[in-house]
DNA sequence: ATGTAACAGTTGCAAATGTAACTAACAAGC
DNA sequence: GCTTGTTAGTTACATTTGCAACTGTTACAT
């Protein structure tokens, strides 16, 4: 088994994938990092309450496959940066309301359209129909 | 901007590619971790030397895009768990050998047969084409 | 040869994370 | 009513990480 040729370990897909991952991500994390200091838990906060409107921290958790407690933090930061508020639910007190202050959207609008940009930078880096194929994969395995 | 339809998260390449590759590396991570406790960091090492068969840490940061303090401590636990042995360089003493002992052979052997059964299911989730495409992308990715 | 810069690798410390235990609110059975 | 179980969310603690500063070694110009 020296020095083994018959396994690559760049053609291992949770290796790629990860270094893929990494890869794509690296340039727009700089961006609300150095822009907003948020990690990337804050930013996944930031986009799903920009994108959906209001929602649980429970909801968050499930859509983003993040944990419980991850996201509690998340929001905990978000809120002392003054990028979200906490709205009471009257009909169940344990699920708080979540929704993006004034400045919360302003960043998410920023963000938003550099996040619309880059993916396109990315995606003009191919076909559009592998680009499909592509998503559609990934898709399937994000759902594993 | 209220309940943006235009732009889906599960569109944003960076965040769809992140997701495939937590649910894709998931179920391996599990193996790895409960069988030899071992972190993502330690698992790299591993197969960096079961493949390449003798590296300092500097080619394994470097091929593997880890910081050199993250490989650092992947090996010196590897080291205490026995699975990675230190041999000095002549040539340059900054330099350091490491290679795997035997039981870390014994260790890479059985996680890289379960990496290559892993990686199957996975492919074979697809046309055989569209997975020669797909690897090709993330390849472009991986290396921003 | 000597000073300066570059490099490989480690360590200290602060920040981020995972896990489990916790609080508080609901829900169902009796 | 009460008891038991479940759920949403937070907190405490140990582990892991990222960053900067550090040691020791080599390279290179003068």
């Amino acid at each position: 088994m020296i020095n083994d040729p018959s396994f690559d370990l760049q053609s291992f897909l949770p290796y790629l994938l990860n270094q893929a991952a990494e890869g794509s991500s690296l340039e727009f994390q700089r961006v609300y990092k150095e822009r907003y200091s948020m990690l990337r838990s804050e930013w996944r906060v930031l986009f799903h309450l920009g994108i959906y409107n209001r929602m649980s921290a429970k909801e968050i958790s499930d859509k983003s496959k993040t944990h419980k407690t991850k996201v509690s933090r998340a929001v905990h930061k978000m809120q002392q940066k003054g990028f979200v508020r906490r709205v009471p639910n009257q009909e169940d007190r344990r699920k708080e309301w979540l929704e993006l202050t004034e400045s919360g959207q302003a960043a998410y609008e920023d963000l938003h359209n550099l996040a619309q940009d880059y993916d396109q930078v990315i995606q003009n880096m191919f076909l559009k129909q592998d680009v499909a194929t592509f998503k559609k994969m990934l898709r399937v395995l994000a759902c594993r």
